[in-house]
DNA sequence: GCCCTCCGTTGCGTATTACGGAACACGGTG
DNA sequence: CACCGTGTTCCGTAATACGCAACGGAGGGC
């Protein structure tokens, strides 16, 4: 057992990427004890042990008393607050998502493109928090959620057609899958100025999404609003697209979008 | 150079070590080469590279195109999203803190107990912010901090002997370092609910601090304002005090402390 | 109270693995 | 065009991290 399933890239320091696995794990399953790590990377306890022992010394990796499941350290937040505060939109965005969440009593995410991903950067959860889920780091398909039809909608077509390489992922039944349909959603999608996702990511799960623009007019992020079908029906949506619009102006100017 | 100043223990896997000292490094200084890196840690330059390599590829790491300086990577959202995700004070706690750091323009944290040291691990920061810092993750001395002193106030007696054992180091002029007075400070924060830091951590830096209260009415975080000297005044200070009580009865009663 | 089981750690020998050295590419710059 | 400073690649070596097995502790069932 010495390649877990795939083939391993030589170039990779294996002890860091194993150690990278572990914390991958932890940050999917909560908890988990040695030997539970073990048997998921395929390496022996001793090996597990040893690794998490040097990411424990690190704070990296935490456990309740001298015993026990390990779960992901707090020392994990300096790093956390490295890349928020490198991110305007992190630093920025922090209070206006939360403003918008209490006043829509939904969860609000602020996202933004990172390879052919869209990525949570900022999250607040709204009043009425069913199922109240953490996507903060989560990186989602950019064809499946309106974060990702906006960020898609204010790239290049050049961009556009690149970051859509390859074939369209379905994540949900209704997951737009047809290259054609969603070159026409991207154009309603700039021409209206707000995406929606009906279903597309995650069966009951609906979104909106409109643009942050950045000091050159490009787009830099999007905002979200996502809650369940039943609450987040179809005519409700311009009142929420209205409130994203309000929320999206106030950071696009904090950000140094011209005022226009 | 094989160890870099200090005896390295011999359980640790050197390389995830080192990949974390990168990391660290990265948190720190922003932006580093390769060289920088290889340099600041005592390795040799092929090292380095394929140690940022492997990071990248896990997208702990990330750099600007395919060329220059690397900083902590995007991906690291998703390990803070399950810190942040299992401490029910960061997830609560930021609406609180924002709204508090609204209110009273200046930079709001919370703060938890971490071995010996006092972690933020949320942070607002408020309208007038001068010089905003990022706070989050920094790891500060009990001692020299308001939200520290309120949460040693707040250990069993035993607890707090065994977090301060050892020198009180001196971290600015008005550092208290004299474990007698130190003691009776505790006391008086005890009693009055609250804790005050006035120029002992940083020079022109004063700040306040108010527990939360846990399920069992034990201290489980502290909220506390912080700001420059000359807008965070002596006679500002009960002002203060009772917006931070107010916020912290709120996020007490969300923890599931019993209301008083 | 005892044993039994499960979990995590520790020593140890080995060969895998990561390291350091040097040479190599690639830009930017004078 | 040559030079400097990047970062990457190749290669041989030995340090290093690995797997194995035995150990020590906690908890649970009988």
């Amino acid at each position: 057992m010495r390649n877990n399933g795939e083939e391993r890239d030589a170039a990779l320091v294996q002890s860091v990427d194993r150690a990278v696995a572990i914390l991958e794990l932890l940050a999917r399953n909560g908890e988990a004890g040695i030997t539970e790590i073990a048997a998921e990377l395929g390496v022996h306890k001793s090996s597990a042990s040893r690794l998490v022992y040097t990411l424990r010394a690190r704070e990296l990796v935490e456990q309740n008393g001298e015993r026990g499941p390990f779960r992901i350290g707090l020392g994990m937040l300096e790093f956390a607050g490295a890349v928020t505060g490198q991110l305007d939109c992190v630093r920025l965005g922090g209070p206006v998502c939360s403003t918008l969440a209490e006043r829509l009593g939904e969860t609000v995410n602020i996202a933004v493109l990172d390879g052919n991903r869209a990525v949570n950067v900022s999250q607040a959860r709204g009043s009425s928090a069913v199922a109240a889920q953490n996507w903060v780091g989560r990186r989602t398909p950019l064809h499946a959620t309106s974060s990702g039809k906006v960020l898609l909608a204010g790239e290049s077509p050049e961009s556009q057609e690149r970051l859509l390489a390859g074939d369209l992922e379905p994540c949900a039944p209704r997951t737009i899958t047809d290259p054609v349909r969603l070159r026409a959603v991207l154009r309603r999608t700039a021409e209206d100025g707000y995406a929606t996702c009906i279903e597309e990511l995650e069966p009951g799960l609906h979104a909106v999404a409109v643009p942050v623009f950045g000091a050159h007019g490009d787009v830099v992020a999007a905002i979200s609003a996502a809650g369940p079908a039943y609450r987040l029906s179809q005519k409700r949506i311009p009142e929420i697209v209205d409130e994203l619009r309000t929320a999206s102006r106030d950071l696009s100017v904090r950000m140094g979008h011209p005022v226009s």
